[in-house]
RNA sequence: GCCGUCGUAGCUCAGUUGGUGGAGCACUCGGCUGUUAACCGAGCGGUCGCCGGUUCGAGUCCGGCCGACGGCGCCA
């Protein structure tokens, strides 16, 4: 005996199937009913099909039951598929046999809708035109960046969540009980990473990363994925080439294969194809004030960090992303090291996106003076016993090496134009929301 | 932590000077043989966020609290 064969709605829609007898499963996206006719959009993971059911074409109990199905019921109709201009996407099917698999109650979401409400029925929400495509797009980032080191020969390399200390300063870590101990959510890969480069030389990881900063704000989220890799050998200049490098392969295959999902989120296509082909300017902190200081009349004094305004307003200069090195020592983590040849800078790189999507990825050399860190950990009030294991790398056989981390959901909005960070990730964890 | 906006039907919102709470959508019933988030008619649907105060009378005025969202700071 024979399984039935489904097919899949896109195949359908790109004429396939014109005049063929087939069996279509999927979910009700709309429906509507006319007395005698009843039109069901039909909703599968590859696209939306409309049915049209005239009772003339089947039994007056599959009609009357066509009729009453509500929407997001699951269903499988049989019937031919013809070209008809008066349906969307200009193909139909003419449905000879309807069969429900479940009758769904009356379905929360309609017409009007909050961004509070439909994260509410996030469970929901994830069966949208929107979530869709961008959960299709995200899958294709996460891919990209797993290739991107791949083909560079990294290796990936997993640290522990679970970890003792904090990593990047501040009171911003998640505290776990662990048996008669407290534990910390991993706040980044990183220090994991520099033990490894001693061994593996090349590494790179992607994962959940965990912050409880208090930010409520379009670009933050509680939980999150970071994409880090760490190098050893490698020194500034050569890892901001990499990172420019990795952010023009994700947007490459983003364009390559996922043009239908960018449509739908009303991204312009042609504008990240410009962006993937373009080369990437680096300036220095130095260079981005005197930008804000001559264009917009911004004056940002010295050792302050660029805030949100600031990087946005640079922004306004640039089509692509832009790699700014060299910010002030004394805001940076304790691991970043002085530039011999700028004192009082660090050898470090921030990557702004475009079009107020901010920082999307933050990286450094990693400095090998163990003074100097130790110094730096007990100015920000940190006990500098608990990174004993991290100065031992240092003391047998260091050598230069650096890496980044970036911010896979600040990708994932900036590339599907998304207005919120939240809808970058299938379920949003932010300070106040952590259901469903 | 600071600042702002908002809490009224399942959802989105209106509600005038304080006088027995409304609309659209959803759902139910009826009508319609080509609809495009269909349309037409009827019905169902309420702890007006919570507590207290003023008043003959509070969704509306006053005080306090709670919650949500956003902006800043911090970060990816």
């Amino acid at each position: 005996m024979s399984e039935t064969k489904f097919v899949a709605i896109n195949e359908i829609l790109s004429g396939n199937y014109t005049d063929k007898h087939i069996s279509v499963r999927g979910w009700i996206y709309r429906t509507r009913s006319s007395g005698n006719i009843v039109f069901i959009n039909l909703r599968d993971a590859t696209g939306i099909l409309q049915a049209t059911v005239k009772r003339d074409n089947l039994s007056d109990e599959m009609f009357e039951e066509a009729k009453k199905t509500l929407i997001e019921s699951s269903i499988i109709v049989k019937g031919t598929i013809a070209e008809d201009k008066r349906a969307p996407g200009g193909y139909e099917l003419r449905v000879d046999t309807f069969q429900v698999l479940q009758s769904a109650e009356p379905f929360p979401i309609v017409e009007d809708q909050s961004p509070e409400f439909l994260l509410d029925q996030r469970h929901l929400w994830l069966r949208s035109q929107k979530l869709n495509a961008v959960l299709k797009i995200r899958s294709t980032i996460v891919g990209a960046i797993h290739q991107f080191f791949r083909d560079h020969d990294y290796i990936e390399f997993d640290a522990p969540v679970l970890q003792p200390n904090q990593c990047e300063g501040g009171a911003t870590l998640f505290e776990v009980k662990y048996y008669d101990n407290k534990t910390y959510l991993s706040q980044s890969w990183q220090l994991y990473a520099e033990a490894a480069v001693f061994s593996l030389e090349k590494v790179y990881n992607m994962g959940p990363t965990f912050r409880a900063e208090k930010s409520k704000t379009s670009r933050h989220l509680s939980e999150f994925w970071m994409a880090e890799m760490e190098a050893a050998w490698v020194k500034l200049p050569k890892l901001t080439e990499i990172a420019k490098k990795e952010v023009q392969f994700i947007l490459k295959q983003v364009v390559e294969k996922n043009s239908p999902e960018l449509q739908v989120l009303d991204q312009d296509v042609e504008k990240l194809k410009h962006i993937a082909e373009s080369e990437f300017p680096t300036i220095t902190y130095d260079k981005a004030l005197s930008i804000l200081k001559e264009n917009a009349n911004m004056k940002v004094p010295w050792g302050k960090d660029l805030r949100t305004i600031e990087e946005n307003k640079l922004m306004e200069y640039f089509e692509t992303p832009v790699v700014v090195t060299n910010y002030p020592l004394e805001i940076m983590a304790f691991y970043k090291p002085e530039d011999p040849k700028k004192p009082k800078t660090a050898l470090c790189f921030d990557m702004i996106a475009p079009s107020g999507y901010g920082e999307i990825i933050g990286g450094s050399q990693r400095s090998e003076d163990i003074d100097y860190m130790k110094k730096r950990l007990r100015e920000t009030g940190e006990d500098e016993e608990n990174y004993e294991w991290y100065f031992d790398l240092r003391r047998y056989g260091s050598v230069p090496h650096s890496g980044y981390g970036l911010g896979v959901e600040r990708v994932v909005a900036w590339i599907c134009n998304l207005d919120n960070i939240k809808d970058a990730i299938p379920f949003p964890r932010t300070m106040n929301r952590f259901q469903p």
